[in-house]
DNA sequence: GTCTATACCACGATAGAC
DNA sequence: GTCTATCGTGGTATAGAC
């Protein structure tokens, strides 16, 4: 299929996400213009508009791109065979793993959940809660085996989830603790958390 | 002193205060206008430069504030005598508590962090240090008594303050359980986490 | 202490040339 | 596919009357 000469749509699309979930990153959604975007891009702010319908649309899409992404990396991991426990054990690592890659995409999906549309909003609500009902899976196996002792299986996910997303707020690639280490230690606690 | 007629500033300032601090909660620092604060207070605009100086600094006042507060709020709690493993669980409590009754002030200062000026950014980070200092006094304590097994004093802290503080996102005051409720059943994660 | 009025600037989004 | 130009709106903050 011959391309217009000029034509760079399928570059400057990505390089327009890109742009954007960095930025909403650094400065949240609603402090950053359509002009620094495009600037950033290397556009002029009009565009733009060749590839999003509007702003909101273009956060909407962000989010659920990554939420998409999780539950699909997730439902592609393979579960090691074992005990509830050893199941806990992958998930807390994945989520670590998972999240320390896409730390922009993570604090956007979690921080601009307000300002999204209603609509929007519900439909990244529903992504979320699969991905939490994955866990609470987990955690009711551990205790019908008999391995997990847990006051409450929703909060303890809860509990769980917050604990590792956590993660993202201080580590930093090249600190004190390499990315394993910071795993091996967040699964001893999650192991003895859950009564094991 | 005499009051001028017509001087309601001593209702006026906590008025607009409690008025940011619910709308930026709401819908984001950035997002909100000095318009929309003024109309929920019933003033023009132009009105609330008697009681701040600019945007910047009506946040970071909240947000300094709130730490100030917690950080005093702390210092007055009456720690249990008794062993690391008693002033932990205090210390959740307290957390849960403290952290339960404020939850607008607590969604602002975690979530504009991004939208301080860099010399307001560092004073609030100063605080935040000090509070999980705190924390960090209480494990190291525990590891030294031998009541507490943990792989990393630091990073307990940091998860511990992550999976309490998670509490804000999903706990409302009236649902499925009271805050007494979640409270124990947070404090028996704490405890089994800190290997206890 | 609060108002009205306004300076000045940036916003999101669209139209039409190239 | 990207540009320039622009529309209409709303932003923060200040000045000066009352």
């Amino acid at each position: 299929m011959a391309r217009k000469p000029g034509s760079r749509a399928e570059i400057t699309e990505p390089r327009l996400r890109a742009a954007a979930l960095k930025l909403f990153a650094r400065h949240g959604y609603a402090a950053v213009s359509m002009r620094q975007i495009a600037r950033e891009v290397g556009l002029q702010a009009g565009a733009l508009y060749q590839y999003i319908s509007d702003k909101q649309g273009l956060l909407f899409d962000l989010m659920r791109g990554h939420m998409e992404e999780l539950l699909s990396a997730w439902g592609a991991s393979r579960p090691p065979a074992g005990d509830a426990l050893a199941r806990l054990e992958h998930f807390a690592r994945f989520h670590i793993r998972f999240h320390a890659a896409r730390a922009d995409a993570v604090f956007v999906s979690y921080m601009e959940l307000r300002n999204l549309s209603p609509g929007n909003f519900a439909a990244i609500e529903a992504l979320r809660r699969r991905y939490e009902a994955e866990l609470e899976a987990i955690l009711r196996a551990g205790q019908d085996e008999g391995t997990m002792r847990l006051p409450d299986t929703r909060l303890a996910a809860m509990a769980l989830i917050a604990m590792l997303t956590g993660v993202n707020t201080w580590f930093r690639e090249g600190g004190r603790l390499s990315r394993a280490e910071v795993e091996d230690i967040y699964v001893d606690m999650v192991r003895k958390a859950v009564g094991a």
